[in-house]
DNA sequence: GTGAAAGCGCTAACAT
DNA sequence: ATGTTAGCGCTTTCAC
């Protein structure tokens, strides 16, 4: 039926040109009053809504931006994107989403697919940023993009993240100062995450600097959500981790699960330490210890940054916005502190 | 520079004419083997891209669908927006990606905005299904959509969801079936869910068959997270409430929480129950007893529906996809019960 | 097997 | 203030 109308049939129905129907779409105040009331009232008629393909291949961008992002099972993710959507909204874009599930090969197909939609720029998390095709294939083609969540080395791509070696430095040194001596660091794999290499790394560096070398990593795939096994060994050892690094609140969540199965209370035994903020952190019992990222607001930033980088009006750069340690309790201090003071 | 290399470029550049550079990308089989690999060659050389909208100028379809949810925050839309982008990905299509907040206003813009997008067709989630300006523009407009989570009551409309009242039902009687005699209800606002209401038809439903019909009702915004106020008058009354049944999963971990602060154990004191599913429940202590919705599941029909419509090889109907009750340590016997079999 | 040309719906000179 | 017209990049008859 309602065989989608065209400017045509609106130019013809209201007696006037395309041109006019056009600006009475784009620019009204070029056009007599009266006729943008006659044209209006043939839109509204009609049903008359714009075919955006016929301006956007005119126009030669699409008012659109494309986000990719692992996974939205993540909080930390599906919270950035909701920023980044509510912003788009406001400035008018439309937000094509899709997801890798944190594989490098699913990034590539994808991006090319948001190109292919003529996006006006990216929003993304990649999993390594250091060493990233999709990286590599904007900068070549020369597509405005934001990188989130990632901390690339190279100054010039703009990206939004947290410091992540140093976040996870303070938090193991805030563990340090509980006492704790006997550490692991639970990690998504690294190869599907540099945020969690970095954080590995910061979490080395402030141990290397308390003069502890030994502290055993665990590389999780991202889906492993049943630790039991994985922590029985170094929890209950004859020299037993007492502090337990993850490096998100996804596997910290875990883990104290994974804790309370093996038989162990969370602090009294071990300590857990999460990653981001997740709101579901602090609902739980004992409330989650993480750094806390401003998901939300990272996503907003991103997005304005990339309209800049649209624009032109801004150059690509690096923001590092503050993160901070939540109050929380799943962190006490080492019991195996009893004579011996730090 | 890039200046974005066009099918004419190609043409010239490999000697053939754009016809020819059409096919070879739609159609190789008709070309020439040879025609086929020096064409390819000069897109490989030149960079090219197909110009997605001078394809859809023509074709007058967009392959893409819009997807319009409440909220990214909760994961019950989180996951199924994913499996949703999962089943588009695996199809070719493209997602377009908007969230309401819970506000019939910004559903009616947004769906329109996804209109001028020229989707192919929508998944959506409105307040009320049953009185939805969008749902008419849809109609009337004639334009393929799917309701995701919102229970129609017209059964000609397209709709993936579980049976609201009938859960509802179920986690009342089997809080019946522990003792219980004192309920309440916390419930998302029934003007920004339609979900909300339903369940909580299911709740009194079951209620009034147990001779029950004193039950409070309190309705929360759902940016409520403090629930300590609200919940503190009923639980310690004369006659305190036992049981508590939540319309989703964020509100009863909040409930969880308040009871928590007001002194009050769970199960123990007070039963509370979820609505959802989601990972979260299961990883809090106590585990959330829920009723579980297949979400990723709901997503994946819901975008193999709305493929169906699009093709015209379906036609709308409501599918009722099966729910359970998660086990869960929430729930326990009611306090109360001393002499008084059931 | 390949090319020429029309046209999808829109915008933007340019002309009146 | 309004109309005419030439494309934007692509697909698709219809010829050859």
């Amino acid at each position: 039926m309602n065989a989608k109308a065209t400017m045509r049939d609106v130019a013809r129905k209201s007696g006037v040109s395309v041109a006019t129907v056009s600006r009475v779409i784009n620019f009204p105040g070029e056009v007599r009053q009266e006729t943008v009331e006659t044209v209006n009232a043939a839109m509204r008629v009609l049903n008359y809504r714009p075919n955006i393909n016929g301006r956007r291949l005119k126009a030669a961008q699409s008012r659109s931006i494309g986000v990719l992002v692992p996974t939205l099972s993540n909080p930390v993710f599906a919270d950035s994107v909701q920023g980044i959507e509510q912003e788009a909204r406001a400035a008018g874009l439309t937000v094509l989403l899709t997801a890798s599930n944190y594989s490098a090969e699913h990034e590539a197909e994808a991006v090319s697919t948001l190109l292919d939609n003529r996006v006006d720029g990216l929003i993304l998390t990649v999993t390594n940023a250091d060493d990233s095709p999709v990286v590599r294939m904007l900068t070549r083609e020369n597509i405005p993009f934001v990188l989130l969540y990632n901390q690339p080395t190279n100054p010039d791509i703009a990206a939004v993240s947290v410091d992540n070696a140093q976040s996870a430095h303070d938090m193991t040194c805030h563990l340090l100062a509980a006492g704790h001596r006997n550490f692991a660091m639970v990690a998504g794999r690294f190869s599907s995450s540099d945020r969690s290499r970095q954080r590995y790394e910061g979490f080395a560096r402030a141990l290397a600097g308390a003069g502890i070398a030994d502290a055993p990593l665990i590389e999780v795939g991202f889906e492993d959500t049943d630790l039991e096994n994985v922590l029985g060994g170094i929890l209950q050892g004859e020299k037993p981790v007492t502090a337990l690094v993850c490096s998100n609140d996804i596997l910290a969540i875990a883990a104290i699960g994974a804790c309370r199965k093996l038989g162990l209370r969370v602090p009294d035994d071990v300590s857990v330490a999460g990653f981001d903020g997740i709101a579901v952190g602090g609902l739980i019992q004992p409330k989650l210890c993480s750094v806390v990222q401003p998901t939300h607001e990272m996503g907003r930033q991103a997005l304005a940054l990339l309209r800049g980088l649209i624009t032109g009006e801004a150059k690509p750069r690096s923001l590092l916005l503050p993160h901070y340690l939540s109050e929380g309790e799943s962190i006490g201090p080492s019991r195996l502190v009893t004579s011996c003071p730090l």
